[in-house]
DNA sequence: ATGAAAGCGCTAACAC
DNA sequence: GTGTTAGCGCTTTCAT
């Protein structure tokens, strides 16, 4: 109510007001601290008179941890990414920890980022450089990768189950009958995308097949709208398409439908990766193997705990998804056909 | 290369290994800070020998400045706010500021956060309640809207041009012959949504014209595709509808062609608000009023670093935009005509 | 240009 | 249960 002006209370402060001394302040605002509650309430209604707020900074000094996780990301417009920030930022409030989070492509805040004592480094869905992995060595940083992985390099990570999805993928897509099945692929250096894509591959081949075609595409709009118009302007078309996330595949369809004019699901088969939101929504109905956010967030954060609480083995967790049969693959029938006739 | 287990080296460490003074790292390490270059060189090898890293929390103690903005989100669902996050990682990033991210549901977080002596807080498209305003007015943290306005409270904000869109969306929308024109709202409380139907509607009234039907939404997916599916069974349906942001446009958009086959554009126009990139994409084509995000942004940073300089007068900063026009409405004639003749 | 000394606001022994 | 005493790792006068 009073001293707008006047710089912020300090613990001190509270504590001559209140007639204790000043560790009596500070335990009075720690939980599980021993203070007698006459104490406390004391303090407290001195510390609600003066505005005073204990200083999280000034802590962190003392404590050495500063509570506080960085979260770098790559690019936010896929929804699976957006989602996977959204729930993290609940989680790790819930778990009392705060989210720093800064662009990886910026060179200057991963530098900076690493002066604040961060409990734990999360990549989203981003590679980790050997720079930045030996500068987080150097900073007693332990890396989580959220979406990726590092094999052999002793760095902790979460992913959805990339393998058994693209072979999952696979064994509908050979049991509803297509023929000339292709890929599009994301990054090349994503261990994502060639988890994906080996799973997928792999069991066309032990059933006897292999891949039609191969795109290369980078996860993101622009290209994956032009490698899907280069299949599509083939002399004979894929009857199916798996691109290696959701974020491509709904281009993809939306390029053989608005541009080509195929009905998607009965002239061609599209299938996605993650089961972002939009996956599910009238206009797209896409089939895809889904990559459940909320587990995947709560084993990242149950690595950052271990991590906080001195454990230092690195644990890489592999959640399962599931198959997320929509309209936008034809449904295997009982005999298989030879049904070479579109188009 | 060595001591991988001991403790991280200080200033100190640094400052016996180079046979200098503490206060000499200090400045070293302090951009335009007065050391003879030889002192600087001796004090950085040393650091580098070491692994030093400036402590960023001992820092912020001394120094009284955090370099931290808040920000608190609330759907990241709506791509024009994860862009918008992106961005403002990225331009803060660039400022030299670090980001903090939380939630804005959760309570615990948004209390705890006002412990860092944050720079701003940021509110991405959620509104300030008068409990937070008042906190952050008691912890000495000025806040600043993005996407929201609270008229006559003293509080900065960046927004896009909300009235001028809705005007501009309404003139199209008769100038093109639509009659029948609905608008499907945002929240309620929201100032967003208020502005542009009051845009709308006010020159829908200007020009002798009133609203067919209204909707409410809240913004978000699946109360968009409902209030969508009963404007298009009433008896006569609307011939235009605007919706308060395009991420309802989509869906509502998706609604009309998936579930009652209409052809977008030709049987009824749908608009939006924001310019999403999927606004573009092929399949969706949506005409809609833009909301520049790299402006808004830049506007954003600039008053948080004009608060840091001690500036208190508040500013609230509106962003022009422009109609994208696209497929999903039907172009305007030379004479208006009178085709109340669909279905 | 450099070093010595004094804190920033708090927590954590340590006595009592 | 409570006060006293040391710092946490740095920046910043103040001398020199």
């Amino acid at each position: 109510m009073n001293g707008l002006k006047s710089p912020l209370a300090t613990a001190n402060d509270v504590a001559r007001r209140a007639g204790v001394s000043q560790s009596a302040v500070s335990r009075a605002f720690t939980p599980g601290a021993s203070v007698s509650s006459v104490t406390r309430t004391k303090v407290l209604e001195a510390a609600q008179e003066l505005g005073y707020r204990p200083n999280a900074i000034a802590r962190s000094l003392i404590t050495r941890r500063s509570n506080m996780v960085g979260v770098a990301i790559g690019n936010l417009a896929n929804p699976f990414f957006s989602a996977a920030l959204e729930e993290l930022s609940n989680q790790l409030g819930t778990a009392g920890l705060r989210l720093l989070l800064f662009s990886a492509n910026l060179e200057a805040p991963i530098e900076e980022v690493l002066q604040y004592r961060l409990e734990s480094l999360v990549m989203l869905s981003i590679p980790l450089t050997s720079k930045l992995a030996v500068e987080c060595e150097a900073a007693r940083v332990p890396v989580v990768l959220f979406n990726r992985t590092l094999p052999g390099s002793g760095v902790s990570s979460v992913t959805g189950d990339n393998g058994n999805g693209g072979r999952a993928i696979a064994a509908y897509l050979l049991a509803s009958g297509h023929e000339r099945v292709a890929f599009m692929a994301g990054l090349n250096e994503s261990s994502t995308s060639r988890e994906r894509e080996e799973g997928f591959t792999r069991y066309l081949q032990e059933q006897g097949h292999s891949l039609y075609l191969r795109e290369q595409g980078d996860f993101d709009g622009a290209t994956a709208a032009t490698a899907m118009r280069r299949l599509l302007l083939r002399p004979v078309r894929p009857d199916a398409v798996f691109c290696a996330n959701d974020h491509m595949a709904i281009i993809a369809l939306q390029v053989a439908q608005a541009e080509f004019g195929l009905e998607v699901g009965r002239d061609i088969s599209i299938v996605g990766f993650d089961d972002v939101p939009q996956a599910s929504s009238p206009g797209v109905s896409l089939t895809t193997y889904s990559q459940p956010i909320d587990p995947m967030v709560k084993a990242t954060v149950d690595i950052i705990d271990r991590l906080g609480k001195g454990e230092t083995e690195p644990r890489n967790v592999v959640v399962p998804g599931e198959l997320m049969v929509r309209a936008s693959t034809r449904k295997p029938r009982r005999s298989p056909q030879n049904g070479a006739n579109n188009r």
